[in-house]
DNA sequence: CCTTTTTTTGAATACGTATTCAAAATAGAG
DNA sequence: CTCTATTTTGAATACGTATTCAAAAAAAGG
């Protein structure tokens, strides 16, 4: 009277095995025919592939990737999913590594530094790669997947010990770049709205504005701290408005920063970009609608993940590859942001 | 000369028998201490436990789901993820799945039915249950499912003939509530921007909206087809605006839709809402965003996750429950996009 | 201290596939 | 036809774990 029932449910699923039955050949010629080997007669073939169609058999991955240890899995870790700039990425790199065979096991991250249970999912199922967007990777985790054999790209990080590919864009210069522009463009006193500040993209923007600026002996600059969303740029404009009348330009850490300060300058009644001028970074689908039309620095989107992908394939190919750092430049989307002052 | 080499760099992983070897036990006692069972003496799980550390031994999920026939993965097929609702929800999934132990793998279909390629992928890999937001499950394939065994649910969409489970916003009786506020509100000439003709979501909602208007005898609807973006509804707008000059209202199947309507109607110089009202549909954030702040329809994001993630628990579970609907309410956000014309 | 009950343990096996190896079948050469 | 070279096949095994079953150890009871 424990349990003793007969196990109704266990609807065991078709397998090889049964296939081979139907079809009348070994377990082995089956697996020949679904592990794509071509040793296998014509006639064998079509008689298993009808065994199988009949059942709908499919090949179990979990056994498959337990023998041929290929699970052909890619881990993707991100972080801030609903900011747009990552919901395309992810598309992006669903459809590019899709294509290629993978299957995405998707975490999403809450926090800068990737989390050892978070890892241990990732370890624990085999995944061959792992692209880890907008996170960092302490060394220890990085030596972790390494001895697993797990190869990792950073997209949008890098870490400074080279310890795993990454693949970003330049911020500094991209920085440089819009510093540069904005003080040609005749602009005297500035602000920037950064990201969280102890991110590298955070650092090394404000790194590259600062150095313009002080190359140019100018020191009006206000930095207020943002974390990358709409509601935090639009808070921050106001502070800035508020403390500091005077301010004619803000570089935002990022798009949708970027948006909430627009939204936040025009409440108090000032235009953009007549009074106030306004430049983001990313370059996401939105800065091109009408109401803003927002001046932003395009990271080359297509050609990042692609290089991502590479980079990736081809470490899971020959596993003992050096690590490689792949930077890449973007450039300024001129739109109706910024207004000339001269 | 052939294929002679040593295989120098295949770095075996650690398995639960190394893990044995050091802590002089058997392989099923460290099996047993990783599977959680409590039949093993503090002793030999402390120096187990000391052992694994030291390998750093995770066990291998393959191996893993091969015996228990539990892969704790659930597959989870997105169309739009660029639309901001379903960056919000696939966040909220992984939430709450991975809080139950659950792996997400992703798929990002581009059909309206889910298709046989991404199927066989879910089947292979033996997910427990399957979430699909916004697509279509042919008769068949939803056969296929349930003869493996896998749980689904269908999110934001349903099915007739109640085949597999589904979480949804009744669109019908939203788009009657939308119809009679704007009738109340005095509108005499009235649009509507569709998503793709051929879905529920889009069926229900102009069921919905035209049998108001039909009660009360209003002919003056122009019907507009979207796809459910930005730049659709944009030149949808375009399109009615410069068709027919006295439309006062639109209707629009997203939010997102909206916000290209507003832009398009913004910029042939009419005013939102004092020429033209604009309603939504969602509620995503950007809707409150002030440039905009689109009046919409919310659809309960939080409430249909969660019993949407229930329903897929509890199928999983009881393999024979029976598959149930729940269909929600919503409610109107009034903001700033609609006026009385009386 | 012995007997009985309970808990802890290890050997063996199963999960479903890919692969090795040797045997069987076929094709090719003469 | 034969003999050899080649291709096709199946039996056996391995992948790394969970679990069953019986044996061993420990605890409980007297």
């Amino acid at each position: 009277m424990e349990k003793k029932e007969p196990k109704p449910d266990v609807k065991k699923n078709y397998t090889s095995e049964d296939v081979a039955a139907i079809a009348g050949v070994s377990q082995s010629t089956v697996s020949r025919v679904f592990a794509g080997n071509t040793n296998v007669s014509e006639k064998k073939r079509k008689k298993i592939l009808a065994a199988a169609a009949k059942l709908d058999y499919k090949p179990n991955a979990h056994a498959r990737s337990l023998i041929t240890r290929k699970s052909m899995m890619v881990g993707i870790v991100m972080r801030n999913i609903r900011n747009p700039f990552y919901s395309a990425v992810l598309e992006i790199f669903h459809n590019r590594l899709s294509a290629r065979g993978y299957h995405l096991i998707f975490i999403n991250s809450e926090n800068e530094e990737i989390q050892e249970s978070e890892i241990t999912q990732l370890l624990e199922y085999n995944v061959e790669g792992v692209i880890i967007t907008d996170a960092l990777l302490s060394s220890s985790a990085s030596q972790k997947f390494k001895r697993y054999g797990i190869s990792v790209v950073l997209f949008n990080r890098y870490t400074e010990n080279l310890e795993s590919s990454a693949v970003f864009c330049d911020n500094y210069l991209a920085a440089k770049q819009i510093a540069t522009y904005l003080v040609e463009m005749g602009h005297k006193s500035f602000a920037f709205i950064s990201g969280p500040s102890d991110t590298s993209t955070t650092i090394d923007r404000l790194k590259g504005f600062k150095e313009v600026l002080d190359e140019r002996k100018i020191k009006d600059l206000a930095i207020e701290p943002g974390n990358y969303t709409f509601e935090s740029g639009f808070r921050a404009a106001q502070e800035l408005l508020t403390k500091n009348k005077s301010i004619d330009c803000i570089f935002c850490g990022n798009d949708i920063i970027a948006l909430g300060v627009m939204d936040a300058v025009r409440l108090v009644g000032l235009r953009i970009p007549e009074d106030v001028s306004v430049v983001g970074f990313d370059n996401i689908r939105m800065s091109e609608w009408p109401s803003y039309a927002l001046t932003t620095w395009e990271q080359p989107l297509e050609e990042m993940t692609t290089s991502a992908v590479e980079l990736l394939l081809k470490e899971i190919g020959e596993k003992d590859a050096t690590p490689q750092v792949v930077m890449m430049k973007g450039h300024l989307v001129v739109r109706n942001t910024v207004r000339s002052r001269k």
